[in-house]
DNA sequence: TCTTGCCCGTTTGTCCGACAATCAGAGCGT
DNA sequence: ACGCTCTGATTGTCGGACAAACGGGCAAGA
């Protein structure tokens, strides 16, 4: 019989400059804040040459492992929600999600935030909060674009659910939607009426966050992004069709 | 008057060479599949030195935007769950991400995810699940670990639920998740039970989602998730503790 | 016909050496 | 203390080079 073999794959010295940076620094061995050796310091320790480093830095930096201070010399850094959430947004414009997807998992998250920044809001987040949706009533008032101050109240209940794991999740999707629904918002009668319909979504949604009133908040998240889909219905607009580019340079 | 100037920043070749091919591929004039020209070819192109083109190729690379085929060409390619999933997950574990957090986020997603699937799942996602069943009974039964079944499981899940924006923002999550739990399913008579419990979840939660049934689906998966939370309590675990570095390589 | 070996142009991975621009810091003058 | 200049270190970019591996064509051998 004949030995079969599996394609063995020799990986490239500047993976390996990668793979070995990397692992340094998940195994917590580098920690962020610390400055990494000069290029030509890690070529010679690494045995390659400068140029191969170079290449494994572009790895690292394109994982948001490594940034560039305002200088030159590079730092360890977490990789942060700004630089990863972009990502994800594209790879589900690029895998052509639709607007129902989205609202889908809007259902699930925004909710659930709710009710988390109920349990755990600090006066400073709900000082924000009170500002932000002060904002809001002037920009409907002035007849300003709302959807940039929808996404930061949004963004802001989230960040008052004290919660990483549930910011890196839902940013990608918040990236997404909340632009999405920039049409429900004109200036024709039925935006207006839903702007109406929002400010006062966010009004009693404060108010719930204030009176650290969970079970409320978590019905009129629900509602207002259930409101969202309802907009999308009444102006016959198609949830199935895949959210566009454009969104992604939207906000 | 003086003007004043804010700071412009130059950003360097190998990062315009990237944002080029990005948004030749983000804009939709390049295709998944589409062969890149060579790198010589696009040094001239860009008018830079091939060097320099292979940085913006590595950052490119690291992004998901394009892979080397099994030989050498660069193809463009979507970025996949496969990638995105790990690098959000490493951003938790090195933010601390505690497994209350994760809990949290669980409890979002997976019973929205359950009652999704019992809506749309095709009865060729039907069989996977109920294989899977069957092997996390013969798993028990021989001692074998039941973790990746379980992660397999909720996987499995989640694709039924036809939803691609969720399964981005629910797998960096469910990579640290299930990994966290393994403790909870030790040999013990505690562990025992627990695999019990875990057994009969799954059985109800196919049941549910074999008759169409999204209450109970949602149910019975809330139910599933709290008893994780449970188990943590019950074995005197923190919940408050930092996901170990261990968990990105245990799964 | 199918396999094997060989040749050749192309492409990638790696290396070397070089240099301008820029930054950090030392030293200096006021 | 403050500002200035000089100097060395470091990065970004360049040009050129070469081995290894691939793709494909072609010929020899079964």
């Amino acid at each position: 019989m004949t030995q079969t073999f599996e394609r063995l794959d020799v990986p490239p010295a500047y993976q390996l400059v990668f793979q070995a940076i990397e692992t340094e620094i998940v195994e917590g061995r580098l920690n962020a804040g610390d400055r990494l050796p000069t290029e030509t310091a890690m070529a010679r320790q690494f045995g390659v040459n400068r140029s191969t480093v170079r290449e494994g830095i572009r790895l690292l930096e394109q994982s948001g492992l490594v940034r560039r201070e305002a200088g030159r010399r590079l730092h360890v850094s977490l990789p942060h929600t700004r630089e990863l959430a972009p990502r994800v947004s594209r790879a589900m414009v690029m895998q052509r999600v639709t607007f129902r997807e989205l609202w889908e998992v809007a259902m699930a998250l925004e909710p659930a935030a709710a009710a988390l920044a109920a349990a755990r809001i600090s006066d400073a987040a709900l000082t924000r909060l009170e500002e932000n949706v002060e904002a809001t009533r002037q920009a409907v008032a002035a007849g300003d674009p709302v959807v940039p101050l929808d996404v930061e109240f949004h963004a802001l209940v989230a960040e008052a659910a004290g919660n990483k794991a549930l910011l890196l999740c839902r940013e990608p999707m918040s990236l997404l939607f909340y632009p999405a629904i920039r049409v429900l918002f004109t200036k024709s009668e039925t935006g207006r009426i839903a702007q109406g319909r929002l400010i006062k979504a966010h009004e009693i949604l404060l108010d719930a966050l204030r009176a650290r009133d969970e079970k409320t908040a978590r019905d009129w998240m629900t509602r207002h992004i259930v409101d969202f889909k309802r907009g999308y219905a009444v102006r016959g607009l198609d949830m199935d069709a895949a959210v566009d580019r454009l969104s992604l340079l939207a906000v």
